[in-house]
DNA sequence: TATGAATGAGCATTCATTCAT
DNA sequence: AATGAATGAATGCTCATTCAT
């Protein structure tokens, strides 16, 4: 079905397009015909694509969200530790441009969330795999004698992910004070205590 | 002479019309009318207090951002200890129904912050004021030996507020699952450590 | 009765004011309000005084006809010639600041009179008025033998009208390069063979 | 593909629709939709071809001034004469219900050109168009001896500008006294003693 | 599939007018 | 008489959506 891969590589390109405009207009600013413009096509074209304005902001939240957690879904090393840890769960933060633009996006979001059911589940989504995978590493890495056997694995992941949006929040509001040293130092200083205790 | 109002009492009734209709439609579903029936005025009279609907989106933004700052600027006790400041700090939490309508609009305004300069200096303003307050009482507890003379204090500050904003938003969004104990819980976890090292 | 004199003075402050607020801001952007302000008055208090709007622009009207009539109303004297004659018509052009607001205002009039029969009476009134007072001065002249008996004295006033008309829109529309002396000039050059042929 | 549509002339359609609803209603009682409706479109679809209902007032008057000025740049005869110059300038007097309906829009812009600089510099385009015109016509009267060597040109052809200006107005605003014969009549008495001096 | 002109509902904004004080 | 807050109709403008080509 070649026709069928070009239509969801299309699909894409647009929720992109999508993404790009709401990193830089702000997403009540966004226009379908500036999307249309950034995705070189026209309004008429989208709607072959999406049923309406919605469901174009709802792929490109769905399209910044699954590109965060592809990042943390790369597995880690076998005998990865502590720090490993953390440097991999540093990725998700905005620590360059591509990064920030996705927080922004992600931001965004939020304050639509809560009164759109459909961005609200894929919100749900994202932090129910985000918290599974650090279950499952952690786990694994207590199987491994990396950390205790005896930390309450669920309230770490919890630990992390709050670390993760409080930094990503305040890193994309004000990206010239945090830095991406100044957001990697705050996150281990953070989480080493809680990962280390026994 | 006609009855005379009190205009910044008018404004500020406004204003809290403002906030509960961006808590309960989304910031971007707010009519001006909606913000007049809800403060029992019409669209025009709003006009005499406001230059226009992003003026009356703005002091719904710092009237919320005022509201949280007044909680954690009442004086912590004399004697306070380690325990009243995380107290003290969950107050700033989605604890009750108040809370989490300050939180939704606290996050409606997130995405517009970025592209608004207006709105993002509202925002920097509430940090800072908010890191400052809890620099004030950090080193003052260093002084009553209630907490290590060692600690970083601008970094236990940053600590704390990236806890406070991660459970906030994950509670704003997620409110069933993230109940009033839950947060607490999660905040002294994630603090204890932090406080009490040396 | 001091009370009548007292509205009839308050009335034409308001009529200057609206004249000022027309000349400096154009007609259709004039408000009430800025009316008001001029006048040191009230919205409210101008209904005190006149009906709506609609009469607050036609005693400006009004009040700007009779000044430019008043002008040229006050007696020429018992031997004046032709000279004395273009001198005294020359008056009504828009030499200096007050004129060229006169002026302002008479053109802002010229597109609202053609479809508002209040506003045509006025500007007819003044047609009328100042033809028959050109005409008895002519005849005046005549009988002092100042200017040949055989001119068509209604052409010669229409003439004289058609100048002044022509002269005060191009000055009004141009006034930096349509000065005092290039429009009296002007008017000269083109009456004089007028007045003088037998 | 959708219709192609020549954007020049339904941009031409449209002020078009604009003259006439200025002509009827006047300038200040035009609402967009008025003009949408006269050329068969709706508010929004204008918005394709204008920036705004500015821009639709503006091309108005645009399309009224070159309208006039077309009428005169038509080339004269090659052995034209004084009575063929002023016949031809008679040209753009109100002689009849086009030309009025043009004086009419003309009358409603002078107005509002004062105070706003894209309507006068069109105003001011106009009259150096038109003025330039007689000049070069006077001027080539002259080397055929049509009218005297001495004539100061560029006073003379104000003095048709100032005459056309005078006429015009009046007659539109007096449309019954004003006949075509009367205008016509009262233009050759005023410019024949002026063309016709040595 | 794509185009882009056209639609028209939705909304902020303006401002003359009213009226309680 | 004066004030000025409030009203609410009027209207320009925006933009998602539609649809003929």
């Amino acid at each position: 079905m070649p026709k069928k891969i070009d239509h969801d590589i299309r699909r894409k390109e647009i929720a992109q397009a999508a993404i790009s405009v709401i990193g830089s207009h702000g997403i009540e600013n966004v226009r379908l015909i500036d999307v249309a413009r950034q995705a070189n096509a026209t309004t008429g074209s989208i709607t072959h694509y999406f049923e309406d304005k919605d469901a174009v902001l709802l792929a490109a939240l769905d399209q910044v969200s699954q590109g965060i957690l592809e990042l943390i879904n790369t597995p880690l090393a076998a005998d990865a530790d502590v720090d490993d840890l953390i440097d991999y769960v540093s990725l998700v933060l905005p620590l360059d441009e591509d990064g920030h633009e996705a927080w922004r996006v992600w931001l965004a979001f939020f304050g639509r969330a809560i009164v759109t059911p459909g961005l609200l589940s894929i919100n749900r989504n994202y932090y129910t795999e985000f918290h599974e995978g650090l279950v499952r590493i952690i786990h694994n890495m207590q199987k491994r004698r990396k950390v205790s056997a005896t930390l309450d694995v669920t309230m770490i992941a919890d630990a992390i992910i709050t670390v993760v949006d409080g930094l990503g929040v305040r890193a994309a509001l004000d990206p010239e004070n945090w830095t991406a040293e100044k957001q990697t130092n705050q996150l281990r200083t953070m989480l080493l205590p809680l990962l280390r205790a026994s």
